[in-house]
DNA sequence: GACTATTGGATACCTCTACTCTCCAATATA
DNA sequence: TATATTGGAGAGTAGAGGTATCCAATAGTC
């Protein structure tokens, strides 16, 4: 298909996808001639997950690239991915800067320690985890290791669902590709499912 | 304090806290003279507030002020609080347009109701799930409620935690301001919970 | 083969956000 | 009195994420 048919069959406009091809976020299509090239269902598919990444996730565009980049790279290592790309899509807003304070990254490290759990010590989430406690302290929110657990524990059957359904997929691509959408664009549906306990959960306890 | 120590003692550049004052974010000083305000330790905890808002959760000025409204505004009931404020705050990117398409929404509605949850139909939480799901299924990963629901169900557990840490607060308007926070500043947090407990779970079944 | 519409590619332009700079008169401080 | 600081307002800026325009080459249509 050329680019017009993509642009309807995306819904995205044709001026855009020839931002995105720009920017390298889109792979181009086969040169046919100077003039025209042709894009098949994996440029819809790629365009269609571009969407969802800056979209629902809110991702930037440099973030999407970085994502889309690791994905095509790292296919056949689905441990590395998710620790390559991850570490491009910033759990809350800006990536913190500098190296974290002392006092809130033992925390982490305590808690970590505590779960027995195996992550790296460069992860990204930590940073983010020690930052967001530094936050809630200077707010007057202090959460110590012992309220923490208990979300931590969650995290942690939340993680063993995640896992269960990268199981029996043989193309390591297709392995891949899940495991991004099931930890980046289920976030936004994970904190939904959230809000929407804690509403249930205050009605419960605060109206007759 | 004068703005210059409500500068150094935010680290928020002067500059910076002017506009704050303009766009609303932050209240105004009371006025000792034409060219002269004071502020006191509120400013500065409100201005704490505003960073953790815009930098660790990555809101926009306009939703955090929206959010920081609703605080001032609906501090008796936390209940409605969080209904309003959480509206404000798009738990991904962008605000979906116009009315959801149906059969995600009533996908939503029938997974509300299989867990016997009691949320307002206009919540913006069930129109976040239901575009994430459409998004998921347009990538060829459509989440069933089968799948769904242990999810919701450690969400639910979630929300009881989150709950349980806004019993014995007297102080209503402080108990709204803890709401806010646990609600809005604990989700990256929780996120980053999430990816270490998936690395450590991806490590305990790939790694050796 | 002529004619019109579309295409890929490049460049310039636009809008919005979140600041940041500059200026000013009034005031505090030395 | 001299110098620095302040509150307030308006203009300016940088980056993100597109959008619009132009161009020559080509595809489809008669």
């Amino acid at each position: 298909m050329r680019i017009s048919e993509l642009s309807r069959r995306s819904g995205v406009s044709v001026t855009t996808i020839k931002y995105y091809l720009r920017e390298g976020l889109l792979p181009p299509g086969r040169q046919t001639a100077a003039t025209q090239a042709e894009y098949d269902d994996q440029h819809l598919h790629r365009l269609r997950l571009i969407r969802a990444l800056t979209g629902v996730r809110g991702l930037s565009v440099g973030a999407t690239r970085e994502v889309l980049d690791a994905l095509t790279e790292h296919a056949d290592d689905t441990h590395l991915l998710l620790g390559v790309a991850l570490g491009s899509v910033q759990v809350g807003g800006k990536p913190a800067e500098g190296a974290a304070e002392s006092a809130e990254s033992a925390e982490v490290a305590a808690l970590v320690q505590e779960l027995e759990w195996c992550v790296h010590d460069a992860a990204p989430a930590r940073a983010v985890l020690a930052e967001t406690l530094g936050s809630l302290r200077a707010l007057g929110l202090p959460l110590d290791l012992h309220t923490l657990l208990p979300y931590a524990r969650l995290a942690e059957r939340t993680a063993v669902l995640d896992l269960d359904q990268l199981d029996g997929l043989d193309d390591p691509l297709e392995a891949a590709e899940r495991a991004l959408l099931l930890t980046v664009l289920l976030e936004p549906a994970l904190m939904a499912l959230r809000r929407m306990a804690q509403e249930n959960e205050s009605a419960r306890r605060h109206l007759p």
